[in-house]
DNA sequence: CTAAGTGCAAATCATTTGCAACCAG
DNA sequence: CTGGTTGCAAATGATTTGCACTTAG
């Protein structure tokens, strides 16, 4: 590369390092400008983009409607808290056998899901009293 | 009401006798026009929104990001066929014994569910030649 | 008459693109 | 130099809203 890729640096390290699960673009604009990493919306759509192509990074797509971005690792689904909004990572629990059962029983051809879950996540379940199981 | 909702007749007439199982708002405004029932697309986002509050029907979003609606009838998912670009009901095979279990598993709750399958559909599997199973 | 339904125009929101400036190799 | 990266402005696409008009009840 040509120049230093400062915003796809601070995406990157943001994905991975930070509490939040899934970023929007516009919340990573936000941090950015927050913390003095003054920067364009559109530089960082481009980051994004690149990441993506690369394939270091997953566009995800929830109910919402918008475009949010995850690191690429293993395959996991997401639960999308009504309380906090927060995107949690929840295991797959859909195995190739369960994709099987279902191509076969709906005659259909299945490349990849994605298992959107709403609800409350755990930490806004035990603030609201309701309390561990 | 004050005045024949013609419009929202149209659609659910579309969502339930059509060929289509969920249809953008453009999706449906093409239709209407194209069959002599002009009308403006905000209208058609009106009624939308009603059929919505009303419960008669619901919004589905995939993973191009688009609002689809379909009627709301026993819940269900979606394969997004990535040959014939139409969204096809899947059965549900979500059952409440598999949330209970990840909602123990996760520490969360979950108020609903929707699996989005990516993939190609009977109609387009069958027509590839690669033929039924 | 009255309010829901509609059309038309314009605003909004998120995303995307054109283009010139910039800079490490 | 050169090409990847960035900023700025503007285009795009989908959705949403303001407002006046229309019409069934």
């Amino acid at each position: 590369m040509a120049r230093k890729a400062r915003i796809s640096a601070a995406i990157l390290t943001t994905l991975s390092e930070s509490e939040r699960h899934a970023w929007t673009l516009e919340e990573l604009h936000e941090r950015f400008v927050g913390r003095g990493l003054g920067c364009d919306f559109s530089s960082i759509f481009r980051a994004a983009e690149k990441l993506v192509a690369d394939g270091i990074v997953r566009k995800v797509i929830l109910d919402d409607g918008r475009t949010r971005l995850e690191m690429v690792s293993s395959h996991h689904d997401h639960l999308y808290c009504s309380s906090c909004k927060e995107v949690v990572p929840i295991r797959c629990v859909f195995g190739p056998n369960e994709i099987v059962a279902l191509e076969r029983e709906a005659g259909v051809v299945i490349e990849n899901h994605h298992l959107i879950l709403n609800g409350i996540c755990r930490d806004c379940r035990t603030l609201s009293g309701s309390a561990h199981r």
